[in-house]
DNA sequence: CGAGCCATTGATTGCCCTCAAATCTTGTGG
DNA sequence: CCACAAGATTTGAGGGCAATCAATGGCTCG
């Protein structure tokens, strides 16, 4: 969709699919930011100054999406005061999730890293179906270690050791969260062991 | 100066000092956020449609601050339109500071994280000396252990091996950078150990 | 039906946390 | 001016969590 570092040419809003948005390191690791959901906005480095993305994003699955040149930014700004400050209460929201991730990745170990991804993603995303909530488009053990700053093997071993506990169900690029109360109280407790 | 979850009532400008910016887990645990420095505006919980402050401000060392009760806050944007501006060019900056940070807790060793977090307060805050660059406040292990998401313990070990090859010269809630460039090369990549 | 990716699982290693105790620095009060 | 207390720092020992290394099995799609 864009690439980190490119000129921001576009600013975008997202009417359908899932978009995943990623920075990458001078080694080439990838590290999930944020998944869009329909109607986010995404692109707007212009309303923060800036003349470059931060960040690439990629759909996760196929897309519909407005798409408007960047120097429009001013003039709907302008134009529609509440898209403004709708705007920067997002931005205010994205800051703190940002925050929130930072603590989570001083603090917790990281199966409480996974089990609070998996919830964001859920509520964010989740489709309900007869066997739970399930996250709504492909994800594989690989992107749930990269939004949870870990390997694949990890997070396989977890969702292994929960689908036990009937915590998950779990498939190739598919996760349903069957108890998501439980997974809360892992996700915050230091109590149960794996 | 302010605390996590309380009522937003104002909003500051530093005029001189340092403030650090701390969250503090349900369990007790304190991370801190950011440093900031003299010139910069704090407590801006407004301008991003909050009424509580997200974190908790506590002085590094005395400080000298303007204060204005947060009801002003649309006033000062509609009087002065850089003012708003600016205020979002900021908010901005934290955001992807914030990002960088994930990436870093995501991809990078203690060691690097250290280094980082190191260079990046002697760039914000440092001033010159006859030995290297000093940090400009009383800034302990434990500080700089909460920066970065490991124990005084790890941060002290650091410190003394790199005073051993000359890249530091701490002391007791001080450290001055005697190598810049040598740490940044540790800080980067992933050569030499320790 | 084979190629390519995704996932599972075991074994091993090592980084860094935890626990523990001694030492140093600074400020205070007698 | 000295003794002492409180907090900061150093350093050692040991262990655990998760990364790494390694190999196999399973799912999809062309």
């Amino acid at each position: 969709m864009f690439e980190q570092e490119q000129e921001a040419h576009s600013f975008f809003l997202l009417l359908d699919g899932h978009v995943r948005v990623i920075k990458t390191t001078p080694d080439g690791q990838e590290v999930t930011v944020r998944y869009i959901s329909p109607g986010e906005l995404m692109g707007i480095a212009h309303a923060l100054g800036r003349t470059t993305y931060p960040a690439s994003a990629i759909a996760a699955i196929d897309c519909v999406l407005l798409a408007w040149p960047g120097h429009l930014w001013p003039k709907f700004a302008n134009a529609f005061p509440n898209f403004g400050a709708n705007t920067y209460k997002t931005v205010g929201s994205r800051l703190q999730d940002a925050h929130t991730r930072v603590v989570e990745m001083s603090t917790e170990q990281v199966d409480q890293r996974v089990a609070h991804a998996l919830l964001k993603l859920v509520k964010q995303t989740g489709r309900k179906t007869d066997e739970g909530i399930m996250i709504d488009f492909p994800i594989s053990r690989q992107d749930i270690a990269e939004m949870t700053g870990t390997t694949l093997h990890t997070v396989s071993r977890l969702l292994s050791s929960w689908e036990e506990k009937g915590l998950v169900k779990s498939g190739r690029e598919k996760v349903t969260v069957v108890e998501p109360h439980r997974l809360l109280v892992l996700a915050e407790g230091r109590t149960g062991k794996n």
